[in-house]
DNA sequence: AACACTCTTGACCGGTTGGTCGGTTTTATG
DNA sequence: CATAAAACCGACCAACCGGTCAAGAGTGTT
């Protein structure tokens, strides 16, 4: 056996996924072009399809850890309410600009077969919100604890489009 | 002088705003293409090129009448309060589905000068939706009126999104 | 009826894009 | 040290896209 990945691979490989993040989302992903996204992570085009399948695959890889990061830090704050949540996905948002970009406005670029492993961990992230709501607000009834939940994520992407200098709700 | 413009320009213009703004918003205006819009609109490529200057200017004329409109509208109903203002702003919405997507996601495709006239009439439309607000707050400083109307255009996106059979707020 | 201009089209064009290929360099392993 | 695979690249390709063009059919005006 002469020799596996090198031992650096996942580093590059989330290099790629940052580098190619950036350019997407500052370009839109569907203007965005492969050769952009390799002159921007400083290699060539071809070495991205070393790494990657191809431009969806890429998308998908983005997406994918970014959702994953995501659902462990809201797994991680969900214990102390409302208060620690929601300073814990803002503070997550902050760090992954690009990222939360594409989520909201690529996501729809990609294929079924893509975007449902990627609606799932989204739909996750809604419930675990959603049950640290009615643990406070126990007397909400179903269909008002949906559209609360909602609207909380509406508030929450609405002050990130529009609020870049973090201050508290 | 041997003949002017068809008595049916007007409408086949409008026609063709219509069906090519159901089939970009259903497609994202960038993967969409003219041979595909055409294809939707019964009419040869060639055909919206002897309408419209090119992609970008079809855009913008589906976006200029659907954002004149809801300006038209809001003016209409400024007199009578939030009460009578938001409805009709939905209402309005429940019209236009395709505009509207395109008015969120497709606004940034185009350049500078022709987006600088539409993001004008979004203005307009936020300006009265303050002075609405005003109206019935006196009390809000102007940074939390400006904050509080683009909560309200949040929340109002947000709903119309996920909550296609209106019901009153 | 003759004209001039709009309306409508299929065929065509240059440029760009996602993706591939053949080959060179590098490196872990035996 | 030999070697086989990974890492990496420049050049290339087929497909598609926005846009053009030349030409025919239809029509209000004189």
């Amino acid at each position: 056996m002469p020799r596996g990945v090198a031992h650096d691979h996942d580093r590059k490989r989330a290099a790629l996924r940052k580098g190619a993040a950036a350019y997407f989302a500052a370009h839109g992903f569907d203007r965005a072009s492969m050769t952009g996204a390799a002159q921007r992570c400083g290699v060539s085009k071809a070495l991205i399809y070393h790494y990657y399948d191809g431009k969806e695959a890429l998308l998908f890889d983005i997406l994918d850890a970014h959702l994953s990061d995501l659902v462990q830090v809201v797994a991680a704050a969900r214990g102390g309410g409302l208060d620690q949540l929601i300073p814990a996905i803002l503070s997550a948002y902050e760090d992954a600009d690009a990222e939360h970009k594409l989520q909201l406005e690529a996501l729809g670029a990609l294929p079924e077969d893509l975007r449902a492993p990627l609606v799932a961990l989204q739909r996750r992230l809604i419930t675990d919100m959603s049950g640290a709501i009615a643990a406070e607000r126990a007397d909400l009834d179903t269909d008002t604890l949906r559209a609360t939940t909602m609207t909380v994520f509406g508030i929450l992407n609405w002050f990130y489009m529009w609020h870049r200098p973090g201050r508290g709700l």
